[in-house]
DNA sequence: ATCCAGGCCCGAT
DNA sequence: ATCGGGCATGGA
């Protein structure tokens, strides 16, 4: 990969295994808005990024080399080698092989531990756009104002300090309905101390204990926030959709979500993040083309 | 209209 | 340990 900067712009080139469309639409991140094909708004760590994608040519917007180096690099996952997890789990799983063909550009990103524990507690039982109108109306309301663009203004998702200046009543405004004391208790948790740091010396099994105990956050939750945020890409939530796809393409019943974890860490180790990813939206993704 | 959405809590077995 | 009902809200 080149970095070139070209007056404000950055432009990424020769970038492999990264498609903007794969990364932003699979469902890990809620705060980006798709402004036309292969062009997206990021909303992230306090900045928007106008980012797009032609080819294997990836332009940064208004962006510094060093803004790239201290947050979208690492946002991105761009340390990280594709190449050798995707033929790591080709080679140990044919049956991921159309999965990962399909949806070869997904990276997992480094999202920040109190937006995406918030915003994975207002995840469930919701669909995928009414989460992201949620996440945008707190960002709105409580976030700071980063820039605009065609007309619309941008918001960052409000730090721990303006969180904790909301009431659960205010949440419920924001139509998170019986989420809001979740979110009031995850907030809490935060006040007494949680935060990414908390992680830095824990196992993936200590994280997900440590995120059990907030009210509302079950296991897929915690394996959500574990996946996406704090880095452990052994996680493998294991939502309805993930369920049925793992029974259609290994067992061929039902099975439980138990059993299913079980199965996932023996079959994909310390990359079964990335194979549920690949999964997951591969199936998303053709069911709602098919239907 | 009824059903379901990237679930989880809670009470009953 | 496991199962089912209930839960706010909005879209199909």
């Amino acid at each position: 990969m080149r970095i070139q900067q070209k007056n404000d712009d950055l432009i990424l080139q020769n970038v492999k295994d990264f498609n903007i469309e794969h990364i932003l639409e699979c469902g890990q991140c809620f705060n980006f808005e798709k402004i036309d094909n292969m062009e997206y708004i990021v909303v992230a760590y306090e900045k928007m990024l106008h980012i797009k994608q032609e080819e294997d040519t990836v332009i940064l917007f208004n962006t510094s080399l060093d803004d790239y180096e201290c947050v979208w690099k690492h946002y991105f996952d761009m340390d990280v080698d594709y190449e050798t997890i995707k033929q790591f789990l080709k080679q140990n799983d044919e049956k991921i092989v159309p999965a990962i063909e399909d949806k070869w550009g997904i990276r997992i990103l480094n999202q920040e531990f109190n937006e995406t524990l918030i915003s994975f507690i207002i995840s469930q039982n919701k669909q995928i756009p009414h989460i992201k109108k949620i996440v945008r109306d707190i960002s709105r309301k409580f976030g700071n104002e980063l820039g605009e663009y065609e007309g619309n203004t941008y918001y960052s998702f409000p730090d721990l300090q303006v969180l904790q200046n909301a009431s659960e009543d205010d949440f419920r405004q924001l139509k998170t309905g019986f989420r809001a004391p979740y979110i009031m208790d995850a907030i809490c948790k935060m006040s007494e101390g949680l935060s990414r740091d908390t992680f830095d010396a824990l196992s993936y099994e200590e994280a997900v204990k440590e995120m059990l105990k907030i009210k509302g956050v079950g296991e897929k939750v915690a394996n959500c926030v574990a996946l996406f945020s704090l880095g452990y890409r052994n996680a493998f939530p294991v939502d309805v959709w993930v369920k049925r796809v793992m029974e259609d393409t290994y067992f061929g019943k039902e099975t439980s979500k138990e059993e299913i974890m079980k199965f996932a860490k023996l079959k994909f180790g310390e990359y079964g993040g990335y194979a549920q990813q690949y999964h997951f939206y591969h199936m998303r993704d053709k069911k709602n083309r098919n239907l």
